[in-house]
DNA sequence: TTGTAAGCGTTATCAT
DNA sequence: ATGATAACGCTTACAA
C-alpha cells in the first residue's frame, strides 16, 4: 500500500508526529527539519490518506454535486465553472449521476462537507437526514433546502421589455419544453411581460423537444416560413441560440438586420459568434461564484438564506438593434 | 456530528463490535438481536462512515472516473453504463472533471479502489505514480495503462465490407475531426477498406468540426447536393446520424430507399428513430460490462492483460438495404 | 453468541 | 523544537 508519515518518518530518522507538523507547514517544526521531510515525502511519493485526514479532522474539503441525468453545455459549463471556483478556495469537487436519494447518501458516508444539487424535476422533494448541507440550483420554494435561484423569469421578461423598447412589436420565444419547470419559468416571464405589446398574439411561444442547436434551428425554420415574421427572437438556450442564428444565416439574412436576437444563458461561449449574442441571464461566473460562497459559508455553519436570489443581467451587444417603425415592411 | 455505531451499541444494549457484525450480517449475531439492531440502526438513521471504514478495510468500494472535458452523448451513456454496472458490483461511482493528473491524484488521496480514465489528447501520459490502478478507454498502445479498446477501425471497416457487400459503390463517411485520435481511427479504416471498392475516389470523407447532431444535418445536405450522391453513408456517431436522418427527410427522400446508412456508436437509443439505424461498434453495454470486469480484475489484484479488445458487432436493421445495380440512376 | 482490544493513518494535545 | 499519546469510527482476530 502507499506511503504514510511513518515511513517518512522512519526515514527522516524523526518522530512521525514532527512529519505530521512538517506536512502541514506548522511553524512548529524548524525549517531544515522542515525542508527534509518534505523532499523525503516527495521522493517516497507520499500522499496524504484522506480517509484518516477526514476521520479524525471531521472535514474532508470535499464538495460533492449531484449531477442530473440530461446533458446540456450549460450544465457542463456550470459544473466546470463550479469546479474551478471551489479549487480557488481549495476544495475538491466529486461529482455522482446516480439518482439523487442515492448519490446523496453516497456523499453523506463519505463526509462530504457540502452537497450541490440539481433541481431537476422535484427530485430533492425526497431527500430525508443528510447529516451533511445541501445547497440546491433551481427555483427558490420548490425544495426544503437553500436554493440559488438564477431568476429564470425576471432574465426573460428583462429581454421582452428591452426589445419592446427598441421598437420591437413581433418577438417571439423559442424554447417551451414540456415538463421542465426551468423552462416554464422563462416561458412565463415572456408572456407575462409580452402582453404589454400591441398585439400579443402576434408573438408566439415556439416549443422545442429539446434544447439542443438542433431544435434551435428547426424552430427558427417555423418561423421563418411564418406569414408574419417576427422581428426579434429571444431564445431559451445557448444551444437554441446557435441553431437559429444557423437558420437565419442560411436564409442569408442576417442578425440585427433582419432579427434581434437574445439569448437566454449568460455563459462565454456566446461571444465566440460570427455576430456576438445578445445574452440575459445571470452571468455564469456569478452562479458559480455565488453557489461556492453559499457552500463555504454553510460549511462554516453559517446561517445562510432559503433562498439566494440572483440578479439576472441584459448583456446587449450588436445582436440588437433599435426598430424604425414603418421601416420593417419596407424592408420585406 | 452523524450516528455511529457506538450511539446504536448503547441504545440496544449491546456491544459496538456486535452492532458491527450485525450491520454487516455476519452469521455470529443471533438473528433477534441482529433485527433489532438493523431497527435501530435505520430508525437512527445511521449511515456507515466511509472514511473508517476504508481505513481499516483498505477498501472503499468505490470507483473513480476521470471524465474528458468535452460533452457527447456518447460519453454520458457510456458513464451511466459503467455506473449501473459498477452498482451491480456494489460499488459506488465517483466523477471527477478535473483535469486528468490532478483527478488521478484525488483518487489516490481518497483510496478508491481503481481508476478509469477516459483517454483523450495523450492526457494520459504525464501520469505517474499512482498507487491505485487504472485502466483506460482509447486505443491500445497509447498508454502505460491497461486498455480497453474497441477497435473503431474494424467497426468502420466491418461497415464498409457490408456495404459493398450490398452493392454498394459509392458510400461516403461523415465524421472526420481534426485533432482526434480516436475519430482518425475510424477513418483510417473507412481508407482502408474502401479501397476494394470500384472507385474509391467516389466515396469522400466529410469533415465536421464537431461530433453534434447540427453537424451531420450540415454534412448530410452537403452530400445532397454532391452531383454524385453516394448511396450509402456511414456516419461517425450517433449524433451526426440524426442529423443526417433529419436532413434526408426534409429533401423527403427516407432510409433506406435513397441512402443506407450504418451509425457508429452501438447505443440502444438508436433504435429509438423512426428507421431503427443499422449500427457498428461493441455494444454499449458490453463496452461497460467488460470496463466494470476490468476494473474488478484489477481491484482483485488479477494479472489482466495490457490490451482487452472489444469485437465490434453490425447490427444491421431495415436502414441498409440491397442495391440492385443500375437501379440506382433509374431511380433519380 | 457476545464482548474485548488492537490497529488502520492522521491530527491535536500534551509532555519533554 | 520535537516526541509520545489519545482519539476519530470502524473491522476483525481473539477471549470469554
Amino acid at each position: 500500500m502507499g506511503v504514510t508519515i511513518k515511513d517518512i518518518a522512519k526515514s527522516a530518522g524523526v518522530s512521525y508526529s514532527t512529519v505530521s507538523k512538517a506536512l502541514r507547514d506548522s511553524p512548529l517544526v524548524k525549517e531544515p527539519t522542515k525542508k527534509k521531510i518534505l523532499e523525503i515525502a516527495n521522493q517516497l511519493g507520499y500522499r496524504p490518506n484522506a480517509a484518516a485526514r477526514s476521520l479524525v479532522s471531521k472535514r474532508s474539503h470535499t464538495i460533492g454535486v449531484v449531477w442530473p441525468t440530461i446533458e446540456r453545455v450549460t450544465h457542463s459549463a456550470l459544473i466546470t465553472g463550479l469546479n474551478k471556483q471551489l479549487e480557488k478556495h481549495s476544495y475538491t469537487t466529486l461529482i455522482s449521476i446516480n439518482e439523487m436519494k442515492s448519490a446523496i447518501d453516497t456523499f453523506n458516508r463519505y463526509q462530504v462537507d457540502a452537497i450541490v444539487a440539481f433541481d431537476e424535476k422535484n427530485s430533492t422533494s425526497d431527500v430525508s437526514g443528510s447529516t451533511v448541507p445541501i445547497v440546491t440550483y433551481g427555483i427558490a420554494g420548490r425544495s426544503s433546502f437553500p436554493t440559488v435561484d438564477v431568476q429564470r423569469k425576471q432574465a426573460i421578461m428583462k429581454a421582452v421589455n428591452y426589445l419592446l423598447s427598441m421598437g420591437h412589436q413581433k418577438i417571439s420565444y423559442i424554447g417551451d419544453l414540456e415538463d421542465d419547470h426551468l423552462q416554464k419559468e422563462k416561458v412565463n416571464g415572456f408572456i407575462e411581460a409580452i402582453q404589454k405589446a400591441e398585439d400579443p398574439s402576434a408573438c408566439p411561444v415556439i416549443s422545442v423537444s429539446d434544447l439542443e442547436q438542433y431544435n434551435g434551428y428547426m424552430a427558427m425554420r417555423k418561423l421563418l416560413e411564418h406569414p408574419n415574421r417576427p422581428t426579434a427572437i429571444i431564445s431559451g438556450s445557448h444551444d437554441l441560440s446557435h441553431g437559429c442564428m444557423q437558420a437565419i444565416k442560411e436564409h442569408s439574412l442576417t442578425v440585427p438586420n433582419d432579427f434581434s436576437l437574445i439569448s437566454y444563458d449568460n455563459i462565454p461561449a456566446t461571444e465566440a459568434f460570427e455576430v456576438p449574442l445578445s445574452t440575459t441571464g445571470v452571468p455564469l461566473e456569478i452562479i458559480t461564484e455565488q453557489l461556492a460562497a453559499a457552500l463555504i459559508a454553510l460549511i462554516q455553519e453559517e446561517d445562510i438564506q432559503e433562498a439566494i436570489y440572483l440578479k439576472p443581467e441584459l448583456n446587449i451587444t450588436p445582436s440588437c438593434r433599435q426598430l424604425n417603425e414603418g421601416a420593417v415592411n419596407e424592408e420585406d
